[in-house]
DNA sequence: CGCTGGCACTCTGCGCATCCGAGTGCCAGA
DNA sequence: TCTGGCACTCGGATGCGCAGAGTGCCAGCG
């Protein structure tokens, strides 16, 4: 077990690196620390911590730098989440409240956040999963050809289209309207498809083909194409990164043009309270030298999506975490009242 | 004027500048290229395609690189565009006719078109105020609440809310539904506002303030929100833009965050034919050091959007160029069928 | 008059030796 | 258990010299 001070010298070895982006000696720390202690004692502190591999030197000789453990054990026990200031809740607040659209909201936060935490900002569409039908809409195009609007209760709108063998009268349409709109309208998506297992059999045999091609369409729509959106900016802080960038810099671009991965990264975020993965902790490779911090939004009580930052694992968690989780909430809160 | 050999020495070192990234000297020219003279002539005649500004170096004794001038004679009098091979075309076609939806082919072919050229892709969506309306679609939500739902030629949807002061009869909207279809469908965007300028005056007096809420509405969407949307992709490409990165970067990812900035680094591309701007040309300043090479694309013969790369400057322009053309050709195709 | 070979000159980049200082580990003593 | 002292290590900065690539200019040749 770690000593008090041990953990100090650890929380002040991660507050310099972050600062500095250097190597931090036993000298140093204890000029810029008021450990009540000497170099000499530091410097036995930091062989331990070492040994336990919370730090390393990136050569003899030279200061220590955190590992991922290191910063592991700084999120976990040694920093708290740092609220935001009134003025920048105030700023997030006004920002966010000139959002006129689903993609303006998002559009907006990715923005806010990026510029807030000085990092890369990822942020989910509010997920089709989880959400409600406030409407279905059924259109013919053409005599053989419809199309399926879905109009979710967080603003999201889906569109498909539905080619059927067989014309379809305009009636028979209006009543497949009716009675899916009946049924479906409030439900979450995953409730919908038991739910309209049954309509075919109250149509004409004629009109069942088209009925069921709408179905199927409809299930596609919620399952398949239940595809989860995101949006990503800031990217330019990618440029705060260090100092070999193109090596670093590379795999994060990549690993942010992959919807897949970031999905999986989100995905992989714990369901409540702000989610830390540092370095390796990553599962993507390319990420490896990355640390993300994510939590979930919504509109309600529960979260529909996740937003998160990706930055340089030698970032400034408390604040991150703060700012992210402030984000969010107020992200909710306008979810909420649109 | 230049002579015949002088801008055959200017082809030179822009293509071989742009293979090997470093200035060109005169013994090495010859040795790549036949040009039948000594290293000594090449001398003279680049000491006067320097004084034209078309070359420069970088600092005394070293190669020539082109100046952005120097690219502007290349790309207008030297190099022709260079046509895809067969496997490539076919290839293409492959990749793009997968698309299920317009967001899908507009994200396969950014991507296409980033592997392509290895280069930043920027593609706009089809932009509405070229499109025609292919089905207006009303939809009570709620008694005093309506949404429009609007569908282009290029599979675009918008979706609109309309907040009206009294209820409006299931009966009056089905009827304003049909007056709107049979007046818009197959319409210009930008022809529609006045057919429907006179639709108030049909209906009853206690309606009329809804259909002008519905009409005002829809003049929004064409008008104001025909705001262009467009996806980028390929970013990682600018890992190999160059040596001194961090200051080259920054202001490129800048850019390509700021989306009215590339709308009108777009917008400006001549109306036919594949447009390059180069260098300083940007009017934006952080991608003075970059070329732009962008052409139109659309469903019939006529563009609707715009779509190209971000590139250093020191690019291979045709190849860039006969990638750009063939993959709007065929984006077109696929628009024109779907 | 234009092309060529030759020559002197100018840089940059690289390797090498040197030096300085920050930082360490260890040990004896309080 | 902490502290001060000391010898050691190594990376980064600095300075020097050299090789190589490239240039400009000039005199000579066809």
């Amino acid at each position: 077990m770690l000593s008090e001070r041990r953990l100090e010298v650890l929380r002040a070895i991660v507050q310099d690196y972050v600062g500095t982006e250097e190597p931090v000696g036993s000298k140093a720390l204890t000029e810029r620390h008021r450990l009540g202690v000497s170099p000499a004692t530091v410097r036995n502190d930091m062989a331990l911590l070492e040994e336990e591999g919370y730090i390393a030197q990136p050569h003899t000789s030279a200061g220590r730098i955190p590992t991922d453990k290191g910063y592991r054990l700084f999120v976990d026990k040694l920093a708290g989440v740092k609220p935001l200031s009134t003025p920048e809740r105030r700023a997030i607040q006004n920002f966010l409240d000139g959002a006129v659209d689903l993609d303006d909201v998002v559009g907006r936060t990715v923005r806010l956040l990026a510029q807030l935490t000085r990092q890369v900002a990822v942020v989910q569409y509010p997920s089709l999963t989880r959400s409600t039908v406030r409407h279905v809409e059924l259109l013919s195009l053409a005599p053989a050809r419809l199309m399926l609007v879905l109009i979710t209760d967080t603003g999201r709108v889906e569109q498909r289209l539905v080619d059927c063998q067989t014309p379809f009268a305009e009636t028979s349409l209006a009543d497949l309207r009716a009675r899916l709109n009946s049924r479906v309208v409030g439900r979450r998506f995953t409730d919908v498809p038991p739910l309209v297992q049954d309509l075919p059999e109250s149509f004409e045999a004629e009109d069942r083909a088209t009925v069921k091609a709408v179905l199927a369409t409809l299930r596609e729509t919620l399952v398949e194409e239940a595809e989860e959106r995101l949006m990503i900016g800031g990217t330019a802080n990618l440029t705060r990164f260090g100092h070999d960038f193109p090596l670093t810099i590379r795999p994060v671009l990549e690993a942010l043009e992959e919807q897949v991965v970031l999905l999986k990264l989100l995905g992989e975020a714990s369901e409540s309270g702000v989610a830390v993965k540092i370095g390796h902790e990553n599962a993507y490779e390319g990420l490896n030298s990355t640390s993300v911090v994510s939590v979930g939004y919504g509109s309600g009580g529960e979260a529909v999506a996740k937003l998160g930052v990706v930055g340089p694992t030698r970032m400034d968690y408390p604040g991150t975490m703060g700012a992210v989780r402030a984000v969010a909430r107020y992200v909710g809160q306008i979810l909420a009242e649109s």
